[in-house]
DNA sequence: CTTCAGATGCTCT
DNA sequence: GAGCATCTGAAGA
């Protein structure tokens, strides 16, 4: 399956994040194990005009610094002091724009993402276990162990041990578009339609 | 099923 | 020092 080109992140971010539904997401760890999961949601942040984005108004910062980075880069921040949370970064160099990828599904070396969530097999996960297994940015990164360790690598060099190859698209008709989710400080922007889900 | 408090540390002012 | 693109466990309905 192919590996997902520069060129598929180098477009408008919300194309994008719609695209990327259906996606595999490929973990590789030191060992070489392969963690695969499959994209289930998504959410635009566009830094240009969007008051939810770390980097509107343009805004640099050490934080910031990966948005500014070519298309194809993870940008990985950590999120209320325990929990981390994956984005790719999009549109032209020096648009700050990225994706944020909010849940996904296991498809490959399901006992081992498993493990890091629950400390267990998927066998001996508890049906709430099994409904809430990688349905949040925090529940994903810790089950597909993504730390800022991680930040900044290229997602579209295998090399780097973390990529995302082209999957099976969706059906375009089980594509839903909402609000996005924990940006109530972000004025105006709180009420786009930038957060897709199957 | 629902709400709710608390955890925990980095980032920017 | 305030706030944060979250999650969990406990408790109640």
């Amino acid at each position: 399956m192919d590996i997902l080109t520069k060129d598929f992140y180098t477009r408008d971010t919300l194309t994008v994040a719609r695209d990327l539904l259906g996606r595999e997401i490929v973990r590789v760890l030191e060992d070489g194990t392969q963690l695969v999961c499959r994209i289930t949601e998504t959410e635009g942040y566009i830094g240009r005009m969007d008051k939810a984005c770390h980097a509107y108004g343009y805004r640099r910062t050490p934080r910031t610094e990966t948005l500014f980075a070519p298309p194809g880069t993870a940008y990985i921040y950590l999120i209320y002091g325990m929990y981390h949370c994956l984005n790719f970064v999009t549109e032209e160099e020096g648009e700050p724009a990225a994706v944020l990828i909010r849940g996904a599904v296991p498809v490959a070396n399901g006992d081992i993402i498993a493990e890091n969530r629950f400390g267990r097999k998927e066998k001996d996960m508890s049906s709430y276990q099994r409904k809430n297994f990688l349905n949040g940015p925090g529940k994903l990164c810790r089950g597909l162990a993504l730390t800022r360790a991680q930040n900044g690598l290229d997602l579209t060099d295998p090399a780097g041990g973390l990529y995302v190859r082209s999957g099976a698209p969706p059906d375009p008709a089980s594509i839903q578009v909402g609000k996005r989710v924990g940006i109530d400080y972000a004025e105006e922007a709180v009420d786009f339609p930038w957060r897709f889900y199957l």
